[in-house]
RNA sequence: GGCGGCAUGGCCAAGUGGUAAGGCAGAGGAUUGCAAAUCCUUUACCCCCAGUUCGAAUCUGGGUGCCGCCUCCA
């Protein structure tokens, strides 16, 4: 069995096969960072954490590298709109990327280069383009001269003579006059006064947006690296100009595979800040919605294809991971990775059928039914254990729970699926709030529920639950006379 | 105009030739003083038309609708 990945490149499905047997180079486009970060963002980083992870649960050694945009027209306009500087801006929001991607137990990447300490590099690659013939300057910007790569288009399918050009309505005129082709970028920016700048042979200034890839790819993995990740929003025109940039340099391809995910959409259109339809990750997370459920949500769609964000999905999502939650917690003696060797037939299987299902283009979806089957028993058991049924506890400790434990452990993991201690935090607050003068109050109410409870007397006991209900307040009973409560 | 993608039950979503995974929601039942939770059971001929085939959601052709990209973008 081997993994299935669809490369760009060819447009089809491809067996993946790394350069040298057991290592994979991936590097994944990283974010500009002006603002946080949006769902649009989560997805993309939550799908390659788990094709990541997969690559390492199947024994590659993955050197994953993702880079920080930290200087461009968006960052400048950011800081001269609050009165701060580019670094300020910059620092900010990579700070807020780390908090937004742990929480969602995306891993860090091995390597996190920043556009604005990768200057030399950059600097280097745009002196051999020019030596070579495949770049030019005007005016103190240096732009990429995309006549001269014959198989300019080849990512996107694009033959530039048919395109439109301005379709975007987005091009500077001022930079049209310079440049020799419409479809040329630029290499480097000629500062304008009062920007931020950085010397070069072109006089002060700064990076274009594709160079940077270019050159951290080079510097940090290489000429020719495994896999190269992205939104499907960057094939055209930045992926496509890396390409170029780095091919006519070294004359090697820049990725043997070339993948990318699909949108978030809202009612049907693209999540993006120009539309001004996103949701953050920190204002959905901060609204109540756990890291893990956001997870499921996206994990529940193929990467490719688009995903619409709606509430409903969400909450479909969070009812889910509440079912497969309880089947990882379940109280059973830990146990380390099931040997798939010694595992019962129905638990290989079932193994197998996650392998299938991930091998075979990222099936998510398909990976997660496997997950559900597995858990369906643990749910059940978590209830009887929690009702205090006594042969439940000895049938948690028995070999085939703890074997399908430890397996849903680990295939769960794989999809980073856990929980975060955040999470734990919070269920093990939950309830126990009596200390707050509000939750004393509940606690008391729910004292003299258990009195009246106690006494058959039973309109009472409903009058309080009501109440409790009217101020959000849902009280669940437990065996043994507990009654637990929880903030709606 | 060019390139690419998508259309499966109330919702989300797998399935790419052999008779429709999974999740959510709903319904019926069990259990519970009530409620919640839990358990059991249950709900689809796959956008339309034509074709290939013993057999198609799955392949081919033609439609229709929707989305993305065409120098901000994950």
């Amino acid at each position: 069995m081997t993994l299935r990945l669809t490369n760009t490149l060819t447009r089809r499905i491809e067996a993946f096969e790394p350069q040298v047997p057991g290592q994979v180079g991936i590097y994944c486009c990283g974010v500009t960072v002006y603002d946080l970060c949006h769902l649009g963002h989560a997805r993309s980083y939550i799908v390659w954490d788990v094709l990541r992870r997969y690559l390492q649960w199947r024994g590659y050694a993955v050197t994953f590298v993702q880079n920080f945009t930290d200087i461009d027209d968006k960052i400048l306009h950011r800081a001269a709109a609050e009165g701060s500087s580019m670094e300020v801006v910059s620092e900010r929001n990579i700070e807020a990327f780390f908090i937004d991607m742990d929480a969602l137990n995306i891993l860090r990447a091995d390597r996190m280069p920043r556009a604005t300490r990768c200057l030399d590099g950059i600097r280097a690659l745009i002196s051999e383009l020019e030596a070579k013939g495949a770049a030019y300057s005007a005016d103190g910007d240096v732009y990429f001269a995309v006549m001269k790569q014959a198989d300019y288009g080849k990512l996107s399918g694009r033959d530039l003579s048919e395109q439109q050009e301005g379709a975007s309505g987005r091009t500077a005129s001022d930079e049209e006059a310079r440049k020799q082709h419409p479809f040329d970028f630029a290499l480097w920016k000629g500062a304008k006064p009062g920007e931020p700048s950085f010397a070069s042979p072109w006089g002060p200034g700064r990076p274009g947006w594709h160079i940077e890839c270019s050159a951290m790819v080079r510097e940090e993995l290489g000429e020719t690296i495994d896999i190269h990740l992205g939104g499907a929003d960057l094939i055209f025109p930045h992926h496509e100009n890396e390409i170029a940039q780095s091919e006519a340099a070294t004359g090697k391809p820049l990725a043997r595979y070339w993948l990318h995910n699909g949108m978030v959409n809202v009612g049907g259109e693209k999540m993006s800040k120009s539309l001004g339809n996103f949701t953050t990750i920190r204002s959905l997370l901060e609204s109540g919605v756990s890291p893990m459920t956001l997870r499921l949500f996206v994990l529940q769609a193929h990467y490719r294809k688009p995903l619409d964000f709606t509430t409903e999905a969400l909450e479909a999502a969070a009812t889910g991971w509440k079912g497969l939650a309880a089947a990882l917690t379940l109280n059973t003696p830990a146990k380390a990775e099931a040997d798939p060797a010694q595992l019962p037939a129905e638990l290989a299987a079932a193994r197998e059928r996650f392998i299938s299902a991930m091998d075979d283009d990222l099936n998510t979806s398909a990976a997660l039914a496997v997950l559900f089957e597995l858990a369906k028993p643990l749910r059940a058991l978590a209830n009887r254990l929690e009702r205090g049924d006594t042969a439940a506890t000895d049938e948690a400790a028995s070999a085939p729970v703890t074997d399908r434990h430890a397996l849903l452990h680990e295939l769960a993991g794989v999809l980073g699926l856990a929980f975060t201690a955040a999470e734990r935090d919070a269920n093990a607050t939950r309830g126990q709030s009596s200390a707050a003068p509000a939750g004393a109050a509940i606690e008391a109410l729910i004292e003299q529920r258990r009195a009246a409870k106690a006494a058959k007397d039973f309109a009472s006991a409903d009058a309080i639950r009501a109440q409790l209900a009217d101020q959000g307040i849902e009280l669940i009973d437990k065996p043994g006379g507990i009654t637990e409560w929880i903030q709606r």
